[in-house]
DNA sequence: CGCGTTTGACCTGCGC
DNA sequence: GCGCAGGTCAAACGCG
């Protein structure tokens, strides 16, 4: 009913209203099953390791489970909400997937102009209860930087009434209360995230981490120390990670909120003393 | 009025 | 080469 003609060349120059470098869109083709072979089956594809037929970019991909409970925030969404991160994301796709009674969601970030990460979130088919949260980002490309100011979030009302759309991820502004409450909030859920340790990414694949010009420099400087203890840690299915944070890595990012990988990585610094393996 | 969602069309990758 | 499935686009629409 809404977006029937269509319009024109894929590779658009216009793409990029938010500039940065964008693919092509069939570069974001991420395959979401993965070859089940090879430690990292699933997560993380470099594009080295795939199929010589393959053109995408570099485009790295994290996936991260929460239970439905904890990500649904104040709505609970029929196909599996998000975790109510603080960063903005637009929904800019739904589609049913095959074999899925749940359809995915697929948002962008819009937490600043020309990021391209993005997020596909769904309700895990093996665990309904779980949903599955993809982040992918090119390498190189800087995770979006955390929305302080603009926020604008009104979907509730047709999300529930739509009752199948993946509702939007973005987490009302800078509330002081929710500021509050944030540390606390973040480690209830944090403790509860799991992240499949076969999608931990490898040092050489954590380049559009270590391109964030947005993060602290030594946060993004041990990114990949942060990894590698995260992957120790994580020898099994069910790893949780909890982070409690500091007052004036609050202040900066206390906005990451819940986004797990980047909560992870802004506050690895304190990880010596504040992590905590669940 | 601006921003975000909805949703069918369109495009590309990939398997056969 | 064909078809399928996943991913993205963008006009229309809704909400604050």
């Amino acid at each position: 009913m809404k977006g029937r003609f269509r319009r024109g060349n894929p590779f658009r120059a216009d793409l990029e209203d938010t500039g940065v470098c964008r693919t092509p869109k069939a570069e974001n083709h991420l395959p979401e099953s993965p070859p089940s072979s090879g430690p990292f089956t699933g997560l993380i594809k470099s594009p080295s390791t795939s199929s010589p037929k393959r053109s995408r970019k570099s485009i790295q991909k994290k996936v991260v489970s929460i239970p439905v409970k904890d990500s649904d925030g104040s709505r609970l969404k029929g196909e599996g909400a998000p975790p109510a991160d603080s960063w903005a994301w637009r929904k800019y796709g739904q589609k049913p997937i095959k074999g899925s009674p749940y359809p995915r969601g697929y948002y962008r970030c819009s937490s600043s102009k020309g990021c391209p990460a993005r997020k596909q979130v769904e309700r895990s088919r093996d665990d309904p209860t779980m949903v599955v949260v993809t982040y992918s980002c090119e390498h190189n490309h800087p995770w979006p930087v955390p929305r302080n100011s603009h926020h604008h979030h009104q979907n509730d009302a047709a999300d529930d009434a739509a009752g199948k759309s993946e509702m939007e991820i973005s987490t009302p502004g800078p509330e002081p209360e929710l500021e509050a409450e944030a540390p606390e909030q973040e480690e209830d859920l944090a403790a509860r995230i799991k992240i499949e340790p076969s999608l931990m990414p490898a040092d050489d694949e954590l380049g559009w981490f270590a391109g964030m010009d947005t993060v602290p420099p030594s946060s993004l400087l041990e990114s990949s120390s942060f990894f590698h203890s995260k992957t120790m840690v994580g020898s099994d299915t069910d790893m949780a990670l909890f982070y409690p944070m500091r007052e004036e890595e609050d202040s900066l990012f206390g906005d990451l909120g819940e986004l797990p990988e980047c909560s992870v990585v802004f506050r690895h610094r304190d990880a010596g003393t504040q992590l905590q393996i669940s």
